[in-house]
DNA sequence: CCAACTACTTTGCTATGCATGGTAGTATTT
DNA sequence: AAATACTACCATGCATAGCAAAGTAGTTGG
């Protein structure tokens, strides 16, 4: 129902997991949808284009439990640009708030 | 810059403004955009599909300043359309908040 | 060996915001 | 009176990101 809300946000939440350690595209997937209704098919996608544009790297790593698991790592590069987007989101979400307001009075 | 993010919220933002008193579409372009930067081609498409949808209505009121002005104002279903966003508003923002903490740390 | 789960990928659709350009009335400046 | 700026509205076509749907394949447990 709010998928127009999530357009954008998916970059930062997917920058901001991968800043601790290492993960798969499945664990990702696993981990975002505890807070946001997302599919696979929306991850994927996304994870190629990170890489495409230099912000996460992969290695591949054998699993006890399954298939092969590709992993993904932040670049220098890509914890810039989540620093950056981290502040955009900020401001938004602030701005937005401030707007809202407005009609909860 | 981060024109994703904005997919979504300016149909609750513009609904929020209309709650206290009819606006007409120019001085709403104006109001939203002392928080979000935004341009006419976005608002005014958007407030035709309002009022495709039932969430607004409209009447013309001639302006001592310049053209005549179309205001719009918020339906009964407009209300409630309102009410649900902003709640889908704050639980989405909440989840992407927490989501985010994780970088932060 | 079959079901369930893990794990990754691709294709085509849709919605929304935006750039761009257009029309026209009013006010201000020269 | 002409030129300029501002108010006010509208329409067209594009780009982007999320999603549904479907597929491939390895692993594990009964």
């Amino acid at each position: 129902m709010d998928t127009q809300f999530r357009k954008g946000v998916l970059e930062p939440c997917v920058l901001a997991l991968l800043r601790r350690r290492p993960r798969y595209g499945y664990e990702l997937v696993q981990e975002i949808r505890k807070s946001l209704d997302i599919t696979e098919g929306t991850v994927y996608p996304l994870l190629r284009r990170l890489k495409d544009e230099g912000y996460v790297e992969t290695f591949l790593k054998e699993s006890s439990e399954g298939p092969t698991r590709k992993y993904y790592t932040l670049t220098p590069r890509g914890k810039e640009r989540l620093a950056s987007l981290l502040g955009a989101w900020d401001v938004f979400s602030r701005s937005v708030d401030a707007l809202l307001k407005e009609a909860r009075r």
